[in-house]
DNA sequence: GAGTGGTCTAGACCACTAA
DNA sequence: TAGTGGTCTAGACCACTCC
């Protein structure tokens, strides 16, 4: 701690870390400005801000111009949350995928998904519905509607092989992403496709995206009982 | 287009959205190195770099030292969710909070806990369990197991007043935690601090936090019915 | 008005790894 | 071994905002 050596700006995140976990810096208290930490750390002011900057950007340092730096006292912790396609979660943990498109038939979206994906007058849409296996047993079912007048290339495909997510994060990236996680009590239908009691508690991921302004689809997925979602904060 | 007019790392990182989005460069593929790119966009290699990075960690990009950078092939969306404490969400609905302990006991956690705390042989524990509640209504039941080894001042806070939650973030900070979201039927404890049926569908935050390699506390958060976490991507 | 963080620059060296 | 991204430096200017 007496010489210079916090050379990288991961050492220097580190050790700002350390104090505030030992209440060197305690919550809601500044913290010296960049320039003297700088001079203290032995390194450029631009190592230490990038330091500082990641740790804001975590929740643990509320920076504001003038107003300095200051040890965050309610840290909202933040969970990332990887959002991979079924497909790769699933040949990830080592066991064989399957897809079987269940229906598929042109429509009009329920009036709450209708307001969600701001339809338009004239908007055509098309529901895809498909269960995803490993190995073999019903692993999500997936309930989908997609905007044919965002994706017009859409309507000549079938998704009778090819799951609807991966067609569609090929042919029709998205922008933007709105995104909600619930539970919900399986009705027969979402029982039915995943074999399981009707009123099982399911994990739903409901999600609909965006080219710009323009929705591109609106998606329910019903995981299968037991499923769960793990990060680290 | 046609001069230089990325100035700032936003813009840089605004253009390179842009010709992704566009496919112009599709996925898979290599683009330009940072200084071609810096040199084409007429600033500094450090700002080019600080766009890529940034598209790289939101998983747009993939880099790899001398290998390049390329388009994600399946990117795979990260989603930020906000884990803010529990009193602060419902005040910031403007509702009114309220907290209320319902049990307080010593005593040793399940096997399957103890396990994921890593307890150890003499560790103490002490278990919590509260009800906090949205303008009088119930809103989420939490069961939690605090380590007194850990956090031996927990042993003189009997959390009658103030949430175990608050406390330990006050009093016990922690440097890492594991989070897990599923789905549960409430169970009849559940259902009657819920005021709900047995059987509806839960959503449930399960955590475990830990001061480096000692775990803290150990909770599971059982929120009522309809609760939905909502972020973007 | 002045102090702070936010960013850009030009150059340099380093770490990793594909060829 | 050579090319790429990762990072550091020293200096500079700017944007925001508290006083």
């Amino acid at each position: 701690m007496t010489e210079a050596a916090f050379k990288n700006w991961q050492a220097v995140q580190d050790e700002v870390r350390r104090r505030i976990h030992a209440r060197i810096w305690a919550p809601g208290e500044m913290i010296p400005n960049e320039q003297d930490l700088a001079e203290e750390f032995g390194c450029a002011r631009a190592t230490v801000n990038r330091a500082l900057r990641n740790l804001s950007d975590a929740g643990l340092l509320e920076r504001r111009r003038k107003a300095g730096t200051r040890v965050a006292l309610h840290p909202v912790r933040k969970a990332t949350l990887n959002i991979p396609m079924i497909r790769k979660e699933i040949e990830d943990r080592g066991q064989s995928y399957g897809y079987e498109r269940l229906m598929y038939r042109d429509g009009v979206p329920p009036e709450e998904l209708s307001r969600r994906m701001k339809a338009r007058a004239g908007d055509r849409f098309v529901r895809v519905t498909s269960v995803q296996t490993a190995d073999g047993a019903p692993f999500v079912f997936e309930d989908r509607w997609i905007n044919l007048s965002t994706v017009p290339a859409a309507a000549a495909e079938g998704f009778e092989t090819v799951s609807a997510n991966e067609w569609l994060l090929t042919n029709a990236p998205y922008t933007e992403g709105d995104i909600g996680f619930f539970a919900s009590n399986a009705s027969d239908e979402v029982a039915g496709v995943l074999g399981c009691e009707p009123g099982a508690a399911i994990f739903v991921i409901d999600r609909v995206t965006w080219d710009n302004d323009r929705s591109i689809t609106g998606v329910r997925q019903y995981f299968r009982p037991g499923y769960r979602m793990e990060t680290s904060i």
